[in-house]
DNA sequence: CCCTGATTCGC
DNA sequence: GCGAATCAGG
């Protein structure tokens, strides 16, 4: 299995989107976990609330006895051996500066509370990769007052005012129209069906019933040929 | 135990 | 560049 360009999108949004490496990996098939936060890593995207603690201003260059080490240097992974021996050296480092009181205390604010919290949420992703939330996200009632007719695609008139990117609010549709990395690629950019980030029209689309992670096997028609092609 | 992301390093 | 193995925190 390759990183193609949608792959890579998709990875790309989920990450961002604040999507685990476990769903990531599960959601585009084929890779694991690991190869996701590879790949994260490659591409630049890192930095999330990660389990590790954030060491800082002291040297993590302990881990691996990296320049030379005197002998003793078991190297090689092994396929399954017990844990690696011995960490080498402890490291002691004494903190000479006397004073330096710290006055970092309240700049810890983590702005990303974007996380299931054991709630059986279904998250999964539309047709660009994209973040589509459940109904129940947002609003409770509000049927989604489907269309008369679903037209492919008739969104917005020209190209010339193609909602991007960065045209994104929550007035708009968020539909995306084309592929992500296409020249053209841009979003519906209807008015939004209130409560929802699309406009009625895309709202019949995104939320037909989607089955838990467990149980889903063919993905819904989508349109535009969506990323996933398993 | 489970989960998470980070890192290393052989391929 | 890729990802399994490993590490380390929650």
């Amino acid at each position: 299995m390759s990183w193609t360009e949608e792959r890579i999108a998709t990875l790309t949004k989920m990450w961002e989107g604040g999507s685990t490496a476990s769903q990531i990996a599960d959601e585009l098939g084929g890779v694991s976990r690991n190869a996701v936060i590879g790949k994260a890593h490659r591409l630049g995207l890192k930095a999330r609330p990660s389990p590790v603690k954030a060491k800082d201003a002291k040297k993590p260059a302990a881990k691996k006895a990296a320049t030379a080490p005197p002998a003793a240097k078991p190297a090689v992974r092994k396929p399954a051996p017990k844990r690696e021996a011995a960490k080498p050296a402890p490291q002691e480092e004494a903190s000479p500066a006397a004073a330096a009181p710290a006055a970092n205390s309240g700049t810890n604010s983590q702005p990303i509370p974007n996380r299931q919290e054991g709630l059986p949420k279904i998250v999964s992703y539309g047709p660009g990769g994209f973040l589509r939330q459940g109904p129940g996200d947002q609003q409770p009632p509000i049927p989604p007052a489907p269309p008369r007719r679903l037209v492919p695609a008739k969104p917005s008139p020209e190209i010339a005012d193609k909602t991007s990117l960065l045209d994104l609010n929550d007035r708009v549709c968020r539909w995306p129209m084309g592929h992500p990395g296409e020249a053209d690629f841009h979003f519906c950019g209807e008015k939004v069906n209130p409560g929802f980030p699309y406009c009625v029209e895309h709202c019949g689309r995104a939320y037909q019933a989607q089955l838990p992670r467990g149980a889903r096997r063919p993905p819904p028609p989508l349109p535009f040929g969506g990323p996933r092609v398993r």
